[in-house]
DNA sequence: GCCGTTTTCGGCCCGACTGTTTTCAGTCG
């Protein structure tokens, strides 16, 4: 069983402990052990084996207890006591913004009330206010809660909430009262799906900004709106909070928004540590304060300014403390992006625009890998057509100093595990990048065996998009991606992270898997169009969440240092 | 249930905000 998976369930066993009125104090525990768990670096089925469940802060002879009993038979005899007590379906109710422990426990004595359909009914109707403790206005928060639960299930991909956060960025900064602006939250720390975005500014008046914000054309509804702060929801759904902090403080209110909450605990134990106190409103210690800067508090806790992409409580602060955190990946490491469409299959530039602009980048080469001959509806090529696109490549690169298009192909890996050319044809190419684009409802052995089978093809360099998934879309085919890593180490294939944001594939997880097995990575666009080169900050942000280190990526390499078979 | 003592009990993060009250409880970040 894997850490997130137990953290969830002594989660969701604290979360019950209060809504059944026990004491609050046990519940906190629960959760702390939890976070310590899914915060540890080491596996907690390890750290069970070597019996060190005790190291983690929050884990005491109960608790460990506890955790080997969910290890060892997937629940825990306290799980079934409560879920006996209590309906599991009130569970859901927490996820409502405005709903907590105590007013779900309230609602369900009073009313039987045990799902959110009822809770929904009642509302409508009007009942929901008779409960103690809910008025006219709890009701209708409670009402729109539910429809945005509706809306926003899993939250707002990065893909539509980067650009929205962005545009509103860019506005708020036109404007001559505003002196700072910045995402904070989440969305800052490049998490896949976001509950909100969290924009932070300071001005000299904040009560227009306020309005400017809640006027906006985007927005189509104010949650509230206060002196300082506001939250309203845009057309997409997409719920903003914005808020006005003091110049002063405007280092350390980012900080504290961007989070984690453990990369922040282990940032107040380091101040503590030092003599120093972090909390929201500064960083205290010898009679001053600092709080503008965020690089000014982490310089005085000794640390380098730490990405917002690794502030996720995985031990980033002890590494960075020691020196040991990986050198930071930055777009300026890339020398090119490796996959990238032409208007000869589905993209929409031409080989020529292409070419200018990733000379615009910076970039020493570009590989141009249109799709194969199976995937017609994306304009495949046939082979003859491949050839021809070949020639006007090879005609390009005549007319450039060094750099380089790279004649290429994203080959379909078909539903036999063969590929769509046969080797002959992948020889003539300088990169081909293998794709699975069809054929995802089978299981995931016969899944697994196509990429493997394409993996251990000698003329594959790399695995495209490996898992499939669209971020909020769709889940992926099923495929064992472990199986994948270790015959990709065994082959020396290379595993794409697919930086455009609704892909996004391989996501943080399987790339520190990937980096720990000595696979190197390869970040690509996988665009479609000139201005889709700029999705490699996407491809960096999930580079960086893993600790990957430029040595690790194919395409940090200059052209004649490439790892791509034909060329070496 | 854990933890750290003002050391075997009593607090656990805490301040802002808001709605519901009539001085405060619950939620959230």
């Amino acid at each position: 069983m894997e850490s997130w998976q137990v953290a969830r369930l002594l989660t969701e066993i604290a979360d019950l402990m209060e809504i059944a009125g026990e004491d609050s104090g046990k519940a906190m525990a629960y959760r702390r052990a939890a976070r310590s768990i899914s915060s540890s670096l080491i596996p907690v089925e390890v750290l069970a084996q070597n019996g060190e469940l005790r190291s983690l802060p929050g884990v005491g002879p109960a608790l460990e207890k506890k955790i080997r009993e969910i290890l060892d038979t997937g629940t825990c005899a306290q799980l079934e006591r409560l879920t006996s007590a209590v309906p599991l379906t009130l569970l859901d109710m927490l996820a409502i913004p405005e709903l907590g422990a105590k007013t779900v426990r309230n609602i369900y004595h009073h009313t039987g009330i045990d799902d959110i359909a009822g809770l929904e009914e009642a509302a409508r109707k009007g009942i929901l206010r008779k409960v103690p403790g809910i008025g006219v206005k709890r009701e209708q928060k409670i009402l729109a809660g539910i429809r945005r639960l509706d809306l926003a299930s899993e939250g707002v991909p990065l893909a539509i909430a980067r650009p929205l956060a962005l545009g509103l960025l860019e506005d708020l900064r036109f404007l001559p009262y505003v002196e700072k602006a910045a995402l904070g939250g989440a969305l800052r720390r490049f998490v896949e799906t976001v509950d909100q975005v969290d924009i932070l500014a300071t001005s000299s008046e904040p009560e227009r900004l306020m309005d400017f914000l809640t006027h906006h054309k985007l927005v189509r509804e104010v949650e509230s709106r206060g002196s300082r702060a506001c939250s309203v929801v845009t057309t997409l759904s997409v719920r903003v909070r914005l808020e006005v902090v003091a110049r002063e403080q405007f280092g350390v209110a980012l900080l504290y928004s961007t989070g984690s909450r453990g990369h922040l605990a282990a940032l107040e134990e380091r101040a503590r540590s030092r003599g120093l106190v972090l909390g929201p409103h500064g960083l205290e210690g010898d009679g001053a304060s600092l709080g503008a800067r965020e690089e000014d508090i982490y310089e005085a806790l000794g640390l380098p300014l730490i990405p917002p992409e690794m502030r996720e409580g995985r031990g980033e602060v002890a590494a960075a403390a020691d020196g040991s955190l990986p050198t930071v990946l930055r777009l300026g490491h890339l020398k090119g992006d490796l996959h990238v469409h032409s208007d000869w299959s589905d993209g929409i530039a031409g080989l020529e625009e292409l070419a200018r602009a990733a000379m615009d980048r910076g970039y020493e080469y570009l590989g141009i890998c249109d799709h194969s001959r199976s995937l017609a509806i994306a304009g495949g090529l046939s082979v003859e057509r491949l050839r021809r696109r070949n020639a006007a490549i090879d005609e390009l690169n005549a007319s450039y100093g060094s750099f380089r298009l790279l004649k290429g192909i994203e080959v379909d890996i078909l539903k036999d595990g063969s590929l769509d050319y046969p080797d002959e044809v992948l020889r003539e190419l300088d990169v081909v990048i293998a794709s699975i684009h069809s054929g995802f409802r089978q299981s995931k052995e016969e899944i697994t065996s196509r990429l493997v089978a394409a993996a251990r093809n000698p003329h594959v360099d790399i695995i495209g998009h490996p898992t499939g998934r669209l971020i909020g879309r769709r889940g992926g085919y099923e495929a064992d991606i472990d199986e994948l890593v270790a015959v990709a180490a065994d082959t020396g294939t290379a595993l794409e992270i697919n930086a455009s944001p609704d892909r996004l594939d391989l996501g943080p997880e399987y790339v520190r898997k990937a980096r720990e097995a000595g696979v190197m990575l390869s970040i690509n666009t996988d665009a479609h169009s000139a201005e889709g080169l700029a999705d490699a900050v996407y491809g960096i942000s999930v580079a960086r969440r893993a600790w990957l280190s430029p040595e690790g990526v194919v395409n940090t390499r200059p052209l004649d240092e490439l790892p791509l078979r034909r060329l070496r």
